[in-house]
DNA sequence: TACCGTTGTTTACGCCGTTTACGTTTGTAC
DNA sequence: GTACAAACGTAAACGGCGTAAACAACGGTA
């Protein structure tokens, strides 16, 4: 976002000119919608012509896929920046704020949200090897929620499921999927995977009510989801050992 | 789907043409993805030329919408099916059948399942008033698990918040969806709010898990989601006072 | 048989992504 | 300071898109 593009002029200005297309882009995607991100639009609203931006990016899909993975980093920033207050050893309270934090910004921002997290379009790759550079931005983002969650699980462990209790095929996973993020930061503690699988439950019940809540889908039974989030929040906590009374959001 | 249209001979073909045109649409979505989906295209594969694709549909969001409504019918015919052969006092593998097979219809139908269930393209009427006649489909699809969960209340019921215990707010919408859905639908048996809130929470749970594997966004850490699928229907499950050994997957 | 609404085509307009060919600017090496 | 080459941006064009308007064919009915 704000990084400092190393050489001389001449990438200077041209780093700066594909910032200038990517929130020209993410401008006319938050006011006008996905089906107005056009090239045409952007070069229009920059001052150029079209085919002048196939000197930064190669093709519309390829600027998408930019802007999908610059939406990670920016919800790393939006995330980091919350926790940043926050004493590390009040770990509930860091893992509360991350998931209030990742609703609030969705909310904030809708369809930057669905870039990162709705349908992908066919051709944009998906996230399937963390190693891979191109999801750099994700890896900030998931490591967020793992790190403030490795800090609760090591302050206040909870009761989890053996690794004899799990199914072999998911066990294995698990395991890979730990090793990545284990090697991929080496802070973190040691989690059985018991732990890892009570953590991705819980991600995908964050995921499920704030996607459902940003692409409208709770408009059917809720006017308002605020406390329906909190609602929420407190099931999943209970689920991660959590049975003080949670502190409030800060409204 | 398979609705017998009344009225004279011209009306049938012209309904029958309606459905050539949707099924052709379904067929460019699921094949070429949604990009390919284009007024040109579905006419073209049914020999006629684009304009005359206005005698049938207002304008291509109109079919859009169409296409997406007809989506929850299609879901509702399946879970329907897959419930008639369990007897109606089986109540916990009825909801655990339905869970299965909604996950299962949207592996299948991944691109049909987006439609409705992702982010909806702006200008899509979002779903707010249940007795909306536009939403008769989706009205089906959700009395599917709506019956399904009041049942297995009703047969065992379960430990839930009070109503006192629940955010003012929050139960006002509560009670309200709860009203609507009677109203609809006379067999519900009356329900507490706070069974109307863990049956909204497992319906989100649900829904996450399942829109997570369909769009991509469990790749990150897992390569095969149905034994994580099976683990997070037994934690559905327990908060529903499912304690016993959930019977296995129709594999 | 005359007629009129329904259906479908033709043509056209203004968008779109993208390619090609062409100038113009700009940093650099002599 | 001048020559050169790369980078940058434009103009023109192609095919495809959604859509509108005018027009032709068909079919049930009077």
């Amino acid at each position: 976002m704000s990084a400092i593009p190393a050489g001389g002029r001449r990438e200077r200005v041209r780093a700066a000119t594909v910032q200038e297309i990517k929130a020209t882009a993410r401008r006319l995607l938050a006011q006008e919608g996905p089906q107005a991100v056009t090239l045409r639009a952007i070069a229009r609203e920059m001052g150029m012509t079209a085919p002048g931006l196939y000197r930064y990016f190669p093709s519309h899909e390829d600027l998408w896929e930019e802007l999908c993975h610059d939406t990670y980093g920016a919800m790393a920033d939006a995330l980091e920046e919350a926790l940043a207050g926050i004493p590390g050893d009040q770990v509930e309270l860091r893992l509360l704020t991350a998931a209030r934090r990742f609703r609030s910004w969705a909310v904030e921002h809708p369809r930057d949200f669905g870039l990162a997290f709705g349908m992908p379009l066919p051709g944009l790759s998906q996230v399937k090897d963390l190693t891979d550079p191109a999801h750099l931005s994700g890896m900030r983002f998931a490591l967020v929620f793992t790190r403030a969650f490795g800090q609760l699980w090591s302050a206040r462990p909870f009761p989890v499921l053996q690794e004899e209790e799990i199914a072999p095929a998911l066990a294995e996973q698990l395991r890979r999927y730990r090793d990545a993020m284990a090697a991929a930061e080496p802070g973190l503690p040691d989690l059985p995977l018991g732990v890892v699988l009570v953590f991705l439950q819980a991600w995908v019940q964050l995921y499920g009510v704030v996607t459902m809540e940003v692409f409208g889908h709770l408009g059917f039974c809720l006017t308002d989801v605020q406390d329906f989030f909190e609602a929420q929040l407190t099931s999943v906590a209970a689920a991660l050992g959590i049975t003080r009374t949670l502190p409030g959001p800060t409204a």
